[in-house]
RNA sequence: GGCCCCAUCGUCUAUCGGCUAGGACAUGAGCUUUUCAUGCUUGUAAGAGGAGUUCGACUCUCCUUGGGGCUGCCA
């Protein structure tokens, strides 16, 4: 019983697209799950886009997203070599030919062509897919070697594959014409044709395959946007697969345990960012509350301020953030007092008659508490209120400490803030921007 | 044009002949007697169309329609 060897084989452009990595976590499941081998091959024969940084940039997405592989990288153009002999010996037994051939920019050179079956059908069982079969008639001869004497994706393809010994090859959709050719080609030499499996496209809203002008199309993107990799994982896995219950955030090693080939869809799958910031949303709150608080500080930056500051900043945040990188903004007015002021919410809540007589009051009331501490603030504000709703006190104090209409709750932020600050804002406030 | 593949709420999906068609995102309403980027309750929303098989079809077959892929000296 041989073991199960998959590989991801992508071309390093500089860029790593998600339906690629989507395939390229598929493979890994499914090495996971089977207890078989994921393989990292480098298709670097475009030698002007295969540049070393470009190769680096592939490594890191595979890195930040925990896809890590079995055994040595394999560089394609490390095989040229044994893609040629390859060649010699199809020529030899009669699997290809030689040719005369005009290429679509105009030059004329030859070429070495493999001779596809002219009868039969070709067929395999796609493990995604289903049957699959096409007659051999509807098959033309494809060009394996061009005329500067350098192999082609198809020959390269194949060869490295078995010489990887590569048990399943599980790609994208477009590969499918493909496979036909390549099954001829494993044919031709003898060696035993792999099985394959092959994924569907993620599309856009209009259901043509996603590309940049729809959004983020690459890894890298979303990584400088601050979508935790779990989520961007998780999500892409959910595009095509489910573990058959109503369970969607999974940790990686139920997508281990459960993942399943067999049970990936068919149908193209239409990506939803929507949901994917839904997601993130979910993975940030499983972030443990001190490591949160690492990142927090990391990204807002006060000084002086004790580590049960930064517990209570951080418990309040947490389960708001969606994002990493809206902390910057979201906790603004704690890292400086020359915030910005939102003029919607200065408009709406500040501008308004008789909210600089409220801000002026509550400057005095505020400035006889001692206790600066949450409870003790919504007790006091709760009392002016006299049992009818807090918001003609709640959103000027809001807005005027914090320049927006939205966060987190107003009295822990005034805590937070600290009693001076709070003061001098609503003082500001009160002179500046009320009526 | 030729060949191949696909088709359940707006989106991702469950259903492997018995369905009052379930869940999640998004969205509407409400609650949490302050904000919401939290939480809870709740509403709207789907089987492309037509034949057939069957006691019974979203599930099986065929046709139509619609969508996608491939058709390179790209990968």
């Amino acid at each position: 019983m041989s073991e199960i060897r998959v590989r991801f084989a992508p071309s390093p452009t500089g860029k790593v697209h998600i339906g690629n990595i989507r395939a390229a976590i598929y493979n890994w499941l499914f090495a996971r799950h089977t207890g078989g081998k994921f393989l990292l091959r480098v298709e670097d024969t475009d030698l002007e886009r295969s540049t070393p940084e470009a190769i680096q940039v592939l490594f890191e997405c595979m890195e930040w997203l925990g896809l890590d592989y079995d055994e040595e990288v394999f560089y394609q153009t490390k095989n040229v070599k044994r893609h040629l002999e390859v060649v010699e010996q199809l020529l030899a037994s009669g699997h290809a030919y030689k040719c005369e051939k005009t290429s679509r920019d105009g030059k004329t050179g030859t070429v070495v062509m493999f001779k596809m079956p002219k009868e039969g059908v070709i067929e395999f069982d796609d493990i995604v897919k289903g049957h699959l079969s096409k007659k051999a008639e509807d098959i033309q001869d494809f060009a394996i070697v061009r005329s500067d004497g350098s192999p082609i994706f198809h020959i390269a393809n194949v060869v490295d594959d078995i010489d990887q010994r590569v048990t399943h090859i599980i790609r994208g959709d477009d590969h499918v014409e493909n496979t036909f050719k390549h099954i001829c080609i494993f044919k031709a030499l003898g060696a035993s044709v792999p099985k394959y499996g092959h994924l569907s496209m993620i599309v856009n809203q209009q259901g043509k395959p996603y590309s940049k002008r729809d959004g983020a199309a690459f890894v890298g993107e979303y990584r400088e946007q601050g979508y935790l990799p779990e989520a961007l994982f998780n999500y892409l896995l959910l595009l095509g697969w489910n573990p058959g219950d109503d369970r969607e955030v999974l940790t990686r090693e139920e997508m281990i345990d459960l993942f399943e080939l067999e049970k990936v869809h068919v149908t193209a799958a239409m990506f939803d960012p929507k949901k994917l910031a839904w997601m993130n949303g979910e993975y940030i709150k499983k972030i443990p509350a001190d490591k949160f608080k690492e990142l927090l500080k990391a990204k807002v930056n006060v000084q002086g301020q004790g580590e049960e500051w930064w517990d209570y900043l951080a418990n309040q945040v947490q389960p708001r953030t969606k994002f990493l990188n809206d902390l910057k903004t979201s906790c603004a007015y704690l890292t400086t007092d020359d915030f910005e002021m939102d003029p919607k919410a200065v408009e709406k809540r500040l501008a308004k008659d008789g909210v600089k007589a409220t801000l002026l009051d509550l400057i005095e009331r505020f400035s006889k508490v001692e206790k600066w501490e949450a409870p003790a603030l919504e007790e006091l504000v709760k009392g002016l209120s006299q049992g009818n709703g807090m918001g003609p006190w709640v959103h000027p104090i809001r807005v005027a400490v914090s320049g927006k209409t939205e966060g987190i709750g107003l009295f822990e932020m005034l805590q937070l803030l600290g009693k001076e600050k709070t003061l001098s804002r609503l003082g500001v406030a009160a002179e500046k921007y009320a009526k």
